[in-house]
DNA sequence: TAATTACATTTGTATATACAATTATTGTAA
DNA sequence: TTACAATAATTGTATATACAAATGTAATTA
């Protein structure tokens, strides 16, 4: 991926915008290929991101400010991603029983059953992103991201 | 910036995903730390992307399919998005002469003047976002994520 | 205990984005 | 020259997201 012949510019940037860019970059590439391996099945990234959290659980279920508070980019809507969910067949609702103010989410057995065939989807999408990179480069990678 | 820290999960997971996960959460730092630096000139980033797109044209006008092509990230609707800086007055809009299906775009000298002082605060908060990383760490960055 | 504050979620509204369908213009081939 | 295809932009529609205001419940305090 060279940044420059991406975004078609001949002026030189700073190290510090290029890096900026070259993320950005890197991260809608990385969304455009999650989002369509996710296509099959229906589901955003962000409503995949919530079940993953939600099995993440072990059958205790997550209110929506723990779902909030674990998601990897936070929205200011998750009520109505989790109505997606629920519509869908993949979670349940309650009212938490001790605390009315609180809504319980769960994930559904179907929730589990689709979020199995998901993961094997996102696996192989996420090879194929990856598929430049050895071992050591991913770990030098995350090394690198650490320090934001 | 500890993923596991961030998205709360004990549940180890492969160094794919970790850095696929990381970057996503980079992304979203690095989104609203320029977001909010652009908050003051009341632009979003797509529209502070596209004036630098119209400047870099050096008086040339551009057509909404060169500014499509050039795009960070690309988003299917230019035409709107123009909308909102004629409305700031940081562009202006005129049908090609020689091809009466083009439109050219072009940035007026309010924009110009105003994204001087966007330029100032973008700066300022690259630096900021960025003031963990030595020159050295930006280049091997840079070159890792070549790779995608 | 009544009033106030804090908490947890939901709703409203404006804007953003994705995607498909439509309009207008130009180019090309029968 | 008419018909058809290609190009460029716009519009419509559904969904997503950001942010503020509203609702309902629980905890605190005067």
């Amino acid at each position: 991926m060279n940044v420059e012949k991406i975004i078609k510019t001949k002026k030189e940037m700073s190290i510090e915008t290029r890096t900026i860019i070259h993320l950005s970059l890197v991260n809608s590439k990385l969304n455009e290929a999650m989002t369509n391996a996710l296509k099959p099945f229906d589901v955003s990234l962000q409503q995949f991101n919530v079940l993953r959290i939600l099995r993440g659980q072990n059958g205790l279920p997550a209110n929506l400010s723990t779902l909030n508070e674990r998601m990897v980019t936070k929205m200011s809507n998750t009520t109505r991603l989790v109505d997606k969910l629920l519509l869908k067949g993949f979670a349940n609702r309650k009212i938490c029983p001790t605390n009315r103010r609180k809504i319980e989410i769960s994930i559904t057995q179907k929730g589990h059953e689709s979020l199995k065939e998901m993961d094997k989807a996102m696996e192989l999408a996420e090879a194929e992103v990856l598929v430049g990179f050895t071992h050591q480069d991913l770990e030098e990678l995350n090394t690198l991201l650490d320090k934001f």
